[in-house]
RNA sequence: GGGCGGCUAGCUCAGUUGGGAGAGCGCCAGCUUGACAUGCUGGAGGUCGGGGGUUCGAAACCCUCGCCGCCCACCA
């Protein structure tokens, strides 16, 4: 595997490295976990994206802090399993495949349920391959031995096990109550799937007259569903109507007698303060109509449009019938006035379409004692989410829970187990039951309903781990470590899996929760598929490399804010491939090879002064890198790798050792590799293709680097003294290099003197970096801050006013701090170690000022 | 109606117990320096959204105002 480097191209190049390495960890098994290892398990379980289409940028983040985590946790020595998986999105998915036959001109209606079927499951193979051929791209390294589809026959069997599980605890009623009803899927939708949008409507008064004479204004924005009010309410304390309770209103158009009733709900500074009550088709009418005995009128057909025999309007969609009853109201001198009204609307999150609450049969599932557990767990600190606040998110949705509704009228989704015999016997059961249990009857007919898409997400932690039976990766392998996952379905999703895993399996199913953030356009607009502003992340692959957009990912995804894309950051870490790929190809380029020892990444610390300072650089790194990714912090993690490597590395170590390297130096060497190979480890969570194929081509390494150990604690190379010395010699350097260009110098040549005392070899090392001679005594020359000392160029000016300027700044800064010194209180307040921290920068200042003057 | 987040260099963003304002990109200037011009070197640029407060000391903590965004919520 390993190379000449002459054999390394010049330039490195993202497309023609990326290419093997995926199928070689795939055939060496590398991702395959094993259930029955020793070492400590760590389990992800990828968030199943929806078959509805390809992966988008929120994937592309979210995979590529999970394949960090899996990556990192490997090379730590856990035994790592991520899982991948796909869900069914039943009815985001049916309605994707209904859009497609609309525009074929056709209906699944005309197709016909088993065509339909058959449709969906095609596009569930062929969306389910692009999944996976992303992900392989983007270098996800999960164990595709055990991919999970939310529709195959053995997770099928863990949804319907739960379900029966709930239902013989008592959890799963079967009752009508107001939901949200979407005319155009034609099937009730929870309440976390309304997407609630701003209006511009009509505020309509209505004159309801009263028996016995008088007469009631109600405002409403919906007049066509008071062909199902059945009460007006009025608030008990306003003094208003205070004679009206239990008198009876006439409803216009229809005739029908309307109790009047007080409720404390009615708020009285809202419209007229009267209200009409539609128990049939408003949740809070609904309640209303629940204290007060009224009745449920259902005014709609499930499409939408008005069901009201006998009257002029049945059979028209709302919105018509609205307009007939207004039109019809003010011929009649019902309608008292109009005004303008803003308010917000339901709509389905799905297909869009304005959502009709009204009274239907549902399956609802009781939650009071999985939220109860849920938050004793929270309590109990056994969920950290990162970052913290959004615990409270979660908190405050769970307190305020109520039923959920799980039962969907969907084509697509997971039936409900429940079977009707033709005696009217109900069996609830796993597998479908071929006679009654009460009667031997074997007429059974299985509940039309499927479930809501999330009942089954919720049991992902453990049934994809074969739940219910007790399997070996069950065991081994939950509770999960992590789950990461976008905000949006903290509630949908991750609630619930928190609440199924306690009450399934008695644990929380993983410890940590990552809530990355949201990507917007560069404009600050929200991307999204249908208003063309998505992006896809294989054409930022295809430019930029895998490596170079998942870098970009680790150092956005955990930003407290979202952030607008920017492509320059993606371009900065392709250049930084390019940066390791030719720092790699120089240390490869000096004559001999590494001793045993560096090549096990074992070496002893050093005496050259580079050699020591970039050993303790990197412990440093390796340190603040490994923090980083268990802090989830992925931005810091790899940003101290990504410093190190650029910026001390190459700018620094590989300058200064440079001719040590070129000479065959086996020190220089040694540190070299070092470097080298535990920075290409602690890169490559971050960016495993590149970091895979530069190690290879390093000498000794035989085995893959996704393999190799993590570096740990390197408390040996820590040396202050070093990074003291070193930071004197930069410090020189760079101010040598700053008047060499103020004076217009050429970039080498010069003499530097230097002062006593200083260390021989900081002084040797410095002037060799500055390209200037190290000499005893020189004519005149330019004075130093850093450091006592004069260096003069072969040409050029006398860089006066790179001298001036620093002096100024210097000056200006002298005088904050002397200020600051100068304050008693502060001398008195201020902890001692800050004081002393500023009195011997006062000195320094005061010693560089004397020196430039 | 509640709650949360953001407002830091021209742009995109870091800044974790309050104590010398940072990175990448862009910009200006100089370098075909034997790994890399996908590079190297030097540099310009910020009243840390406004105001008030706490403190010896605030980008950071408290109050307040202003925008931008998100989540939750049964006011027709």
């Amino acid at each position: 595997m390993n190379m000449n480097p002459s054999e390394m191209p010049k330039a490195f190049d993202p497309q023609a490295i990326e290419a093997g390495w995926y199928a070689r960890w795939e055939a060496d098994g590398l991702f395959i976990a094993d259930a029955h290892s020793k070492k400590p398990k760590y389990t992800i379980c990828l968030p199943p994206p929806n078959i509805t289409g390809a992966l988008h940028m929120g994937h592309a983040l979210n995979h590529t802090m999970q394949d960090i985590c899996a990556r990192y946790r490997r090379m730590a020595g856990y035994e790592v399993l991520y899982l991948p998986g796909t869900d069914h999105a039943a009815i985001a998915t049916q309605n994707v495949i209904e859009k497609q036959l609309t525009a074929e001109g056709t209906t699944k209606e005309q197709l016909g349920r088993e065509a339909f079927v058959e449709r969906v499951d095609k596009w569930y193979r062929e969306v389910g391959d692009t999944i996976v051929a992303q992900d392989k791209i983007l270098g996800i390294s999960l164990d595709w031995t055990r991919l999970r589809f939310t529709m195959d026959e053995r997770y099928v069997r863990s949804v319907m096990t739960a379900f029966v599980a709930f239902y013989e605890r008592g959890w799963i009623y079967r009752a009508p109550r107001i939901v949200n009803w979407c005319p155009h899927d034609q099937s009730a939708i929870s309440d976390l799937e309304v997407d609630w949008q701003e209006h511009h409507d009509t505020l309509y008064y209505i004159r309801y007259p009263v028996e016995g004479g008088g007469e009631v204004v109600i405002a409403t924005v919906r007049p066509e569903t008071m062909l199902a009010d059945t009460g007006v309410a009025v608030n008990p304390t306003d003094e208003r109507y205070r004679s009206l309770a239990g008198k009876t209103a006439i409803l216009p158009l229809v005739g029908r007698k309307l109790p009047i009733v007080a409720d404390a709900a009615v708020e009285k500074d809202f419209g007229t303060g009267a209200l009409k009550v539609t128990p049939g088709h408003d949740s809070m009418d609904y309640e209303i109509g629940q204290r007060h005995s009224l009745e449920v009128i259902n005014g709609m057909h499930p499409d939408g449009r008005m069901d009201v025999p006998g009257l002029p309007y049945d059979g028209l969609p709302a919105l018509e019938a609205r307009e007939r009853v207004v039109a019809d109201l003010k011929a009649e001198g019902f309608l008292v006035k109009e005004e303008p009204y803003t308010h917000e609307v339901g709509h389905c999150d799905r297909c869009h379409a304005v959502i009709e609450p009204l009274v239907s049969e549902q399956w609802w599932l009781r939650m009071e004692t999985m939220r109860d557990k849920a938050l004793a767990a929270s309590a109990a600190g056994k969920v950290r989410w990162h970052p913290e606040r959004y615990e409270r998110t979660y908190l405050d949705w769970l307190r305020g829970l109520r039923d959920w509704n799980i039962g969907r009228q969907l084509w697509l989704g997971h039936r409900v187990p429940v079977y009707n015999c033709d005696n009217g016997h109900q069996i609830v059961a796993v597998e479908r039951p071929n006679r009654c249990t009460e009667c031997g009857s074997s007429r059974l007919t299985q509940d039309p309903d499927v479930l809501d898409t999330w009942f089954s997400a919720a049991l992902w932690p453990f049934a994809t781990l074969g739940w219910p039976e007790e399997t070996d990766d069950l065991k081994a392998f939950y509770p999960n470590s992590m789950n990461s996952t976008a905000r949006e379905i903290i509630n949908l999703w991750v609630s619930r899996m928190i609440m199924t895993g306690l009450e399934f399996m008695g644990e929380v199913p993983f410890s940590d929760v990552a809530i990355h953030c949201v990507v917007q356009t560069p404009e600050g607009q929200r991307q999204s598929k249908s208003l063309g502003t998505g992006m896809d992340p294989r054409q930022l692959i295809a430019k930029y490399g895998a490596d170079a957009v998942r870098a970009w990912a680790a150092s956005v995804a955990m930003s407290s804010q979202d952030v607008r894309f920017d492509e320059s950051r993606i371009e900065g870490y392709r250049r930084f491939c390019n940066k390791l790929w030719n720092a790699t190809r120089l240390v490869l380029s000096s004559p001999g090879s590494p001793s045993a020892e560096a090549r096990l990444g074992v070496l002893e610390a050093q005496e050259h002064l580079e050699d020591r300072w970039v050993l303790s650089r990197l412990a440093n790194a390796s340190t603040a890198a490994t923090a980083g990714i268990e802090g989830f912090e992925f931005q810091d993690a790899i940003g101290a790798a990504y410093a190190f490597a650029w910026n001390e590395f190459c700018d620094w170590y590989l300058e200064a050792a440079k001719e040590r390297l070129r000479a065959g130096d086996a020190v220089a060497q040694d540190v070299a590799y070092f470097c080298l190979d535990k920075v290409l480890r602690l890169l490559h969570p971050f960016m495993p293709f590149v970091t895979e194929e530069l190690w290879s081509r390093l000498p000794g390494h035989p085995d893959y680097v996704m393999r190799a150990e993590w570096p740990q604690q390197q408390d040996k190379f820590v040396d202050p003294a070093a990074e003291e010395s070193f930071a004197q010699v930069m410090r020189i350097v760079e101010e040598v290099r700053a008047h060499r260009q103020a004076a217009g110098a050429p970039p080498r040549g010069g003499s530097l003197k230097l002062e006593h005392p200083i260390d021989r070899v900081v002084a040797t090392l410095s002037a060799r970096l500055a390209w200037v001679e190290l000499v005893d005594d020189i004519e005149g020359g330019i004075p130093l801050a850093a450091t006592p000392g004069r260096v003069t160029f072969p040409s050029g000016g006398e860089g006066d006013a790179r001298r001036k300027a620093e002096l100024k700044r210097l000056k200006e800064e002298l005088e904050r701090t002397g200020a600051k010194l100068a304050n008693p209180e502060f001398r008195a307040k201020a902890p001692p170690e800050i004081v002393r921290k500023l009195e011997e920068r006062a000195a320094e200042l005061r010693a560089a000022i004397d020196r430039l003057e």
